[in-house]
RNA sequence: GGCGCUGUGGCGGAAUGGUUACGCAGAGGUCUGCAAAACCUUUUAUGCCGGUUCAAUUCCGGUCGGCGCCUCCA
């Protein structure tokens, strides 16, 4: 398997330390607001990531975090948390907030199909694990202290912003960011960020330093190597992260335990709506909820995220989600022919079946290629659709249905079979057919066709599909 | 200002030093009772200018445009 490793911009063979297990870790969501479609790009294909790891016959031991505090509303560890923000803004506790955010998040992740992960930890429930990852860092001479908390002395980590390959220097030159005049170095980080004198904090807790709460980044540290071990194979989060949360875990990360933190970066790119990425100051997300208002569903989402590369900036819009709608009903279709297979003496039925999975999963180990991956559903899909599935082919179809949702996640195995009240306006067409009874052959037609069930009259008998 | 990515047909989106995926949409045709599906054809696609090469959309330089990061943000 191949995969790009976003800090040596390049695509390298996939080698874990102890295969066939392969640990991965993902930066998830802070849970303060709505998930929007940016996050399904995000965690869709960090799933077909774990997918094709596992078809690829890896064992994947995936564990995600859910940000619940500490995200400052700066990366810069200034200004608010983003939880007690959200928690002012809907007048109740950050407490309630990340629990109705996170409980919104995991319902998505359902919805969009996206593999359970082995782990989905909090950061919460592992202040501990960050105070003592904090207190090595602290013995080790990285860090400092001044009066909003305890940062990390990136001076004393030359290789710093190499990950990002930043220029530092010239980083500075046109950042627009003022930061605490007591920091030594622009770039350092908050560790710990001390409450504020003047009042009370929903979440806070007891320290060495004092009352407070983790910064944003040091909770991937300690949550990563606490489940995964100090060395990762797999490190993944979207492609924003690269320059400041990445780079700070790598630091604090590599400080502490003196070895490697990941082998390879996968960084997944953002999606453009109107040209512009999504972001709260343009106000323009979209939920999945927007999504299913319109009246499609998750799978057609899924299977528009799909449709281009990760790696690659790609652009939404109803219109290709339209597109995406489209392709799913043949694919759908194709699925529908498990419910009608039939004899047939044709020379059609070479087509092999069993290969399709294969195929499938040698694809995707070229650096998740999916847009190829659905260029070849289509052509087996048009393939199939123009042959009749014999019955002694049925096993190997359904195994294949199977082999292309472990693949894809697209849910084929669930297209449904018609009701025996509908089979059975298919026969009585038929028979309207035989005596030339057109009107009310084409009646029977329309009705179905009310019913989301499209005729096709092929050389063999009807087919139905889904519309 | 610094760094990075990018510019493919009506739309989305791959790939490639020489024969131009795939999906959606449009047009014509074959087939069909009519449709649908399928198949065939079709709608002058690689921003612009140079360079390298027998050959560039693909490599190099320049130029114009778009986007991202350096604030928020997957």
């Amino acid at each position: 398997m191949k995969i790009y490793n976003s800090p040596y911009r390049q695509i390298e063979e996939f080698i874990p330390l102890r295969p066939p297990l392969v640990t991965v870790y993902t930066c998830g969501p802070t849970v303060y607001d709505k998930a929007h479609i940016g996050h399904w790009f995000n965690y869709v294909r960090m799933d077909m990531l774990i997918r094709t790891l596992i078809i690829n016959g890896f064992e994947p031991k995936w564990v995600m975090n859910i940000t619940d505090v500490g995200h400052l509303v700066s990366d810069a560890d200034e200004g608010e948390d983003k939880l007690e923000k959200g928690a002012r803004r809907e007048g109740k506790s950050a407490w309630d907030i990340a629990s109705k955010y996170t409980a919104d998040f995991l319902e998505g992740m359902q919805q969009m199909n996206i593999t359970t992960p082995s782990l989905i930890v909090k950061a919460t429930e592992h202040i501990n694990d960050q105070i003592d990852l904090i207190k090595l860092l602290e013995n080790k001479g990285y860090t400092y202290v001044i009066d909003d908390g305890v940062y990390f002395d990136t001076s004393k980590f030359p290789e710093y912003g190499d990950f990002a390959q930043l220029d530092l220097d010239e980083q500075k030159t046109g950042a627009r960011v003022s930061f605490n005049p007591q920091k030594r170095q622009p770039q350092d980080f908050a560790l710990w960020k001390f409450s504020p004198k003047d009042r009370r904090r929903d979440m806070e807790w007891d320290s060495p330093w004092g009352k407070g709460f983790p910064g944003w980044h040091i909770e991937c540290s300690a949550m990563s190597m606490k489940y995964l071990g100090e060395t990762l194979d797999m490190h993944t989060g979207g492609i924003d992260h690269i320059a400041v949360h990445h780079t700070n875990e790598i630091a604090q990360s590599e400080a502490a335990t003196g070895k490697r933190f990941a082998n390879y970066w996968m960084h997944s790119n953002h999606v453009l709506i109107d040209g512009q990425k999504i972001s709260k100051s343009l106000n323009n997300s979209i939920t999945l909820a927007d999504i299913e208002k319109r009246g499609y569903s998750a799978d057609v989402l899924r299977l528009h995220i799909l449709e281009s590369h990760y790696r690659s900036q790609s652009r939404f819009s109803f219109e290709s989600l339209n597109a995406a709608q489209n392709r799913l009903n043949d694919y759908r279709s194709m699925a529908a022919l498990r419910y009608q297979a039939r004899k047939v003496t044709n020379d059609a039925g070479t087509f092999a079946l069993e290969d399709v999975p294969k195929e499938l999963a040698g694809i995707l180990a070229n650096d998740l290629d999916t847009p190829s991956a659905l260029a070849f559903l289509s052509q087996v899909s048009t393939q199939l659709q123009t042959v009749h599935i014999e019955e002694d082919m049925l096993d190997h179809f359904v195994k294949m249905l199977q082999g292309i949702d472990n693949a894809l996640g697209l849910r084929l195995m669930e297209v449904k079979d018609i009701t025996d009240e509908q089979k059975d306006l298919i026969h009585q067409r038929e028979s309207a057919r035989a005596a030339k009874n057109w009107q009310l052959s084409d009646e029977i037609r329309g009705h179905l066709q009310r019913q989301g069930i499209a005729l096709k009259d092929a050389q063999h008998g009807p087919i139905w599909s889904l519309l």
